[in-house]
DNA sequence: GCGACAG
DNA sequence: ATCTTGTCGC
């Protein structure tokens, strides 16, 4: 069966939003895969100058968060950014860096929200319904609701509310730093994705896969050529 | 009308 | 997102 039918990308604000609402439905919540052995971070960068954006993709062998595979696009920049409508920008480029993966990730996880989004369709939602792979918004910052502080203690978390709806969770992935928000893009759930965030966590606040994916991009919008794909294992290759 | 507002 | 040095705090 296929369930990710395209549209096009090519459209007006408003059909961005309708769009949204009526692709909100194919979001399916539910428990993430026992067994994970690839999870997948994605990455965009712009060059304001010269109207280019950016994107790279990466494949992380799992619970070893070690690095197998990353592939890049580098196109020009055709939507604006309008909170709510990220998936317009970000997501052409980083469709195509997806695409050339010769390793399918079992999950996938975005810089961004998923339902924690005004429509309950975020870029996490958006990516993962046309992936049809399980997905994990993990946002730096927060869009739609709001939650109550907690200590910033590693571990601890506390739910994001919005209308009355838990739409994700303020996670602290380390001590004494903000926290990321977490939210179910895509055939995932709060809990095991939570969890799962957690142990995709290293030495720093964003979780590895979205974090080599932005050393990654970066290092694409600066000229180097980042594609890879290691048939063994690879540690990282930044920093 | 006013403020908020993923990247 | 991007432009950018030093600096306060753990």
């Amino acid at each position: 069966m296929r369930p990710a039918r395209f549209h096009s990308w090519n459209v007006t604000p408003q059909e961005a939003s309708a769009i949204q609402s009526t692709l909100s439905d194919k979001v399916e919540t539910c428990p993430l895969p026992g067994k994970i052995q690839l999870v997948a971070g994605a990455d965009v960068s712009f060059d304001t100058g010269s109207n280019m954006v950016y994107a790279a993709v990466t494949v992380l062998r799992f619970p070893e968060l070690t690095l197998v595979e990353r592939r890049s696009a580098a196109e020009t920049i055709t939507f604006p950014y309008i909170p709510g409508l990220l998936a317009f920008r970000e997501g052409p480029p980083i469709l195509h860096a997806f695409q050339q993966l010769h390793n399918i990730p079992d999950v996938f996880m975005f810089d961004g929200h998923g339902l924690a989004h005004p429509r309950r369709f975020g870029l996490a939602s958006h990516l993962g319904v046309l992936f049809d792979l399980p997905s994990i918004g993990v946002a730096k910052r927060v869009l739609v609701g709001s939650f109550d502080q907690m200590k910033k203690e590693q571990g601890n978390y506390s739910s994001l509310i919005e209308k009355g709806e838990e739409v994700g969770l303020a996670l602290q992935t380390k001590d004494n730093v903000n926290p990321v928000y977490v939210s179910i893009g895509h055939k995932s759930d709060l809990p095991t994705s939570r969890e799962f965030v957690l142990a995709c966590t290293a030495q720093y606040r964003v979780p590895e896969p979205t974090r080599q994916a932005h050393l990654a991009v970066n290092a694409l919008r600066t000229g180097a050529e980042i594609d890879l794909d290691v048939g063994g294992d690879q540690t990282t290759l930044f920093e």
